[in-house]
This record gives C-alpha cells, structure tokens and sequence, in this order.
DNA sequence: CAGTATCCTCGAGGATACTG
DNA sequence: CAGTATCCTCGAGGATACTG
C-alpha cells in the first residue's frame, strides 16, 4: 500500500496491513497455514499473481519468511507476524460485534466451513483412536465431508475412506456456519430441526465437546444478542 | 472496499475498515475531530473527494453519524465506531513496534506535529490561566507556531498573539516528532543539544508535566530499545 | 506443486472547476 | 466552509498461458 506520509505507528501499521487480502492471509498463518495452494484453497477468490505479490510484500516488510518443509516451500510468520495475533482478534472481535449480519448465499461454502471446522478441534476432548466424522451439506447440491481425525492428523475426504463413522451430522450451510460461529449451540440447532445428527452409541455425550469453534464465538453470540434486543425494542 | 466473499468476522471488519484513509479518519474522530475542514487539515494528502466518500461509507457501515454543531456540519462516532478504540491502540501498537523506522524527511510535517502536541496536554497538570507555549521548528524553512492554552481551549497561531510566553521550545521537525512520539524525553533532547527549551522563572518545573505524548510512547519506546538491541547485536 | 509472464480491463482517485 | 461534478490517468489485479 502506498504510504500515508505521516510518521505515525497507525500510519505504519495500517500501510504494512492494509492491502486487500493481506490480513486474511496473517489469519491463516496465525492458523498455521504454511504452503501456497493451502493458502490459495482457505482464500477462495484470490488469484495466484495476488497471492504471490502479498507474500513477497510480507517478507520485505520482516512478517513472513520463506523456507523450506518437507512438503516444498513454506511460509512462516517471524516473530513481528506472530504479533498480530491480537490486531487480527481485536478486528475480528470488532467484526463480529458490529459488521456481522446474515450472510449473503454465495458467502456460505461448505468446503470452507468444514475445513474451518476441522481446524478448530479440541484436541485434549477427541479419543486416542480414529475418529471420522460425516458432514452431509445440503442445498441445491449435497456436498459430503468425512473429518478424519487420527491422534496426530486431520484429513477431510470428500469420498468415504471406508472407516466406518462416529457421527453424522446433516444440515444446510447456513446452520453449519452459524453453529461453527459459535451463534448457535448443537442442541438448539438439533430442537428447532435444523440440524440431524446421529451417533455412533457411546459417542452422542462426547461428541460436543470434540469442536472449539471460531475464537471469535463469544463476539459473535454478543452481537447476535445486542441485535435481537434492538430488533424488539424496535418491534415494541 | 469490495467483500471478500467469506462469512467470517475479520473479513467483514476488514472490509469495513480496509480501504485506504479510513482507520486514519477514525483515528482523527477517536480524538475529537468532527468537522470536514479539520479532517483535511489532519490528513495531508487526502482529497476532497476521497474524504467525503469514505465519510458516506463510514455512514452506510454505521460507524458515523452526521448531524450540526455550532460550526456546521459534525460527524460524530457512532457506538461502533467507538468501539474501534481497542482496533486503532492494537495496530498503532503493532506499528510501533515492528513497522517504524526512521521517517522519511517528507512525513516531518512541522505543522502536523504541533497540532499533534496541542491535543496530547495533561489538562491537569496545567495552570488554571491561559499558558502560551512556542515552538520554533528549524530547518530549510523555520516555522514559528504559538500554542494558546486556556482553561477550556486550545489554539495554534503562527502569529505571534501578543500575550506573552510562558516557554520556548527550539529544535528541528525530526527531534520534536522524536519527543512526540515518546522516543526522547526532553532532558535528554536539551542535553545532546537537540533542542532548546527557553521558560518564563517558575515555570520550568512544571513544564514536562504539561503534555502528554502521543499514546503509542510505550510502545515506541520499546520498538526503538528493541532495535537498538538488535543493531548492537549485529555490531558486536 | 509453486509459482512467473503477459496482456488487458476497469475502477480508484487526483485535478480542477463549480455550488449552496 | 462543505462539499459535488466532471474528466482523465494510472495502477491493481483478473484471465490465461507458460515454466522448473
């Protein structure tokens, strides 16, 4: 971004963060996203020349390094990337309170709620075994998922590996993104019937506390609440 | 800006708060500013255009309002927009800290640093009579600006309005941004010879108690050690 | 996979003049 | 003062093809 031409630490901030895609790019670093086409795939939209112009930027301005892993090139934050964590949840917290209203339909992909949702597991609840979870999708097309979550690993298929399944759970993308956002609990969404969800016996206690959800959840479900309130209050 | 197309609340801040100018005109209202003449007069190098623009989109977002004050048109910040105080402290923080090297000769704005300073003062330390300070910022041009503080106002002339001086303060842009900013506290500034600081008797043990810096000064103050550290390191 | 190179379009915004 | 209207330029970035 070109430069403010002021000598002021927002000025500085806002010209290293302030070009389209760049924040969105330090949140799925932040996420521990290290290689291109994994970024490209948590960034629909974004085109391959502006992926690779915003990684060099990073790197010159001292946030991202580029090395070497054993899956090719990997980018990785330096300690002035790491940083923005609280810029990035200061944001989103903001974002969520004050600039979140219902979604727009195209805005709702079901591949990107369940790789979000896949990322966002609470780790110290899952079993020391295999555990697979179905995500049906539906809509005008029915899109599957199993989350394959082995003690060190997560995968999502979009066949079935053919380990059998723990849980189910079926809904459209709207419920499953407002449920990853932490608006809407596994158990109303299963009252009001907008969620199905069948388990394995044994696994229905467990199952809720295997996800963390958004880390932006607790925003989310306080910008709800203020908007159901002034809604009434301009109702009554 | 145009939407990302993800339902997820630090795209949709980013999206609110990411076009250009704008988180630097919520810095300006954050301190107070609320007419579209001061605005311009805070934001060298924004046009007329670009400013009322970002104001309608800032309206549409819900971050302003536009109402009248005694001088005309006001903008004021909204609950949301009130709310970016923690955002603005987190990235000017940031900025501090990893993204503010020495400035560019260009962003040394004599006039932008006074104004600056006028509305950093530590009301309270101040005397209850109207208190006249100077600053004569040298360089290829010198600038001459009277800080005219009364007990409820404050005014910059570069005139001198004939009430007398209660201090002198004498240096070049660079040095008074480096005080603004935190990085230089005055005794030291006086004794390199960075600036000279002229007091009416009686006021001299007074004086640094009157302003209050800028509120990245922490830090600014622990980016500037930091590189310090790090080049000595390099040397060594 | 992990990018680069080239071409082309469109929209952001600067300059300038004008208005209530 | 507080903007709007108009014109014009230039650069960001999309599409596409190509490379190690």
């Amino acid at each position: 971004m070109r430069g403010y031409g002021q000598y002021c630490p927002l000025a500085k901030g806002a010209e290293v963060l302030g070009d389209r895609w760049t924040l969105l790019i330090i949140r799925e670093m932040l996420h521990g996203v290290r290689h291109f086409s994994e970024l490209e795939r948590f960034l629909p939209g974004i085109s391959k020349s502006v992926l690779a112009q915003r990684l060099r930027q990073l790197q010159r301005s001292g946030l991202v390094v580029r090395g070497k892993d054993e899956q090719g090139p990997a980018y990785l934050l330096t300690e002035a990337g790491l940083e923005l964590r609280p810029v990035v949840q200061a944001i989103g917290t903001w974002g969520a309170r004050w600039a979140f209203g219902d979604p727009d339909p195209a805005e709702l992909d079901p591949d990107l709620v369940v790789r979000w949702i896949s990322r966002h597991l609470a780790r110290e609840n899952l079993p020391a075994r295999r555990v697979v979870v179905q995500f049906v999708v539906t809509g005008s097309a029915i899109r599957r998922y199993w989350l394959v979550i082995e003690p060190d690993d997560v995968s999502i298929c979009v066949h079935d590996p053919g380990f059998g399944v723990d849980a189910v759970f079926r809904s459209d993308a709207n419920t499953l993104y407002h449920i990853y956002l932490g608006e809407l609990a596994l158990s109303e969404a299963q009252r009001s019937g907008r969620l199905e969800l069948d388990c394995m016996p044994g696994v229905a206690r467990q199952l809720s506390t295997w996800f963390a959800w958004s880390s932006f959840a607790p925003a989310v479900r306080e910008g709800a609440a203020r908007r159901a309130i002034k809604a009434r209050a301009e109702q009554g």
